[in-house]
DNA sequence: GCAAATTAATGATTTATTCAAG
DNA sequence: CTTGAATAAATCATTAATTTGC
């Protein structure tokens, strides 16, 4: 497609692209992640994937957040258009013979959400989302409040370290992706806790290029 | 008011607050600096405030961040209120000669808005702000691409360092507040670069309590 | 074929809502 | 009831596809 995303991390030539632009690979990757289930990565998780797709071309925190943000809006808003269609259809082709089995379960059908834990796993794609906005997830618990959102930045200076709260609740950080590179797809599972622990800090104190200028502007109060 | 903003920091005690709670001269300090004309800070700008914020109590850049967030938004919305009142006051006392003069420039009379810089100076508060949203500032410029949003957290590694792009056009960093503790208030001015610098690397590394527990959950691809 | 002109995708920001601590 | 925090929705802006005239 285009020639090979040239980044601007060389070390001689000056800044020139301006967004990130990921190669298929990284693609895929995400899309994979998303699959399983991953909707709204926290900060290490984050990492960790940045880390993994750093291997495939460029790549910040930032994109990752990004990169998950909107495919999760987008694909939302496409099954919503698709559920509007087939709502339509519907309606215009009347007299259809309505009498879906009073499902399986004692569940209404139609305008359902699943409580979709959202930084778990997902039972899977569907979920019919209907055309108007309902109401999201009960914030059953506390989950891990320190959201990855987040990510983008920070110029200079690593100084922060968000306390990575966890308000006692539940373990220490979320037991997550089981899965492996096999590329095996596993069903559902409520708590694998895969402590597999091999991210081999990567891009430890890849700072590039922390030019240190700060001293710039300065902020009168 | 409270005790005295107990936060994590300190050595012993393990992570107990949950939301920052700012102190009356941090606020007094932010609202300053909103007054100043300051909406959405940069990266670089939410450091220097927040470190300069840091001699009056516990404080991160998330919290600038919301702050500044929150603050213009709910300014905003108070502002709609009572625009929407003023109206409302008027369209009930009809008769108004609405003559409005056809407006000077071709664009239609109503329902304008400021270009307002944001990122710069503010002509100062007003700006009527009509009760629906209405189209907002044309994105005039390609005006420091790396917004301070972003902020908020990083957990473990200080490992990005979002190249502070600025692709090419004007700065380096885009020369901002020259604005002194005196309080004089100044008019505007396109490029008044004040390279003052007194940042004083002060939360260096403070990044407390990092348990370097980065190996907990694994991604699988 | 190919380069300018359009259009479609999608990365990056900003704004609006919502949740919940105090 | 105020407001810090977090997430979703709406936009903006840039890059890739695709089309069009030559």
């Amino acid at each position: 497609m285009q020639t090979e995303n040239m980044d601007m991390g060389g070390p001689g030539g000056g800044q020139v692209n301006s967004r990130w632009n990921p190669t298929q690979e990284q693609i895929s990757m995400l899309e994979s992640l998303y699959k399983q289930g991953i909707r709204t990565p926290s900060a290490d998780q984050i990492q960790q994937i940045t880390s993994r797709l750093k291997d495939y071309g460029h790549i910040e925190g930032k994109n990752v957040f990004y990169w998950f943000q909107n495919h999760k809006a987008r694909q939302r808003q496409k099954q919503k258009q698709e559920s509007l269609a087939y709502i339509n259809r519907y309606l215009h082709k009347p007299h259809q013979p309505v009498f879906a089995r009073p499902c399986p379960n004692g569940v209404v059908c139609g305008s359902y959400y699943l409580p979709q834990s959202d930084l778990g796993f997902y039972p899977q794609y569907p979920k019919v989302l209907l055309p108007s906005g309902f109401k999201r997830r009960p914030w059953s618990e506390k989950i891990d409040k320190a959201r990855a959102y987040a990510f983008t930045d920070r110029k200079q200076q690593g100084a922060n370290a968000i306390n990575s709260k966890c308000y006692g609740n539940y373990q220490e950080t979320l037991p997550l992706f089981p899965l492996h590179p096999t590329g095996i797809l596993q069903g559902r599972a409520e708590s694998v806790c895969s402590l597999g622990s091999n991210i081999s800090a990567e891009d430890s104190i890849a700072t590039t290029t922390t030019p240190s200028s700060s001293s710039e502007n300065t902020i009168g109060i």
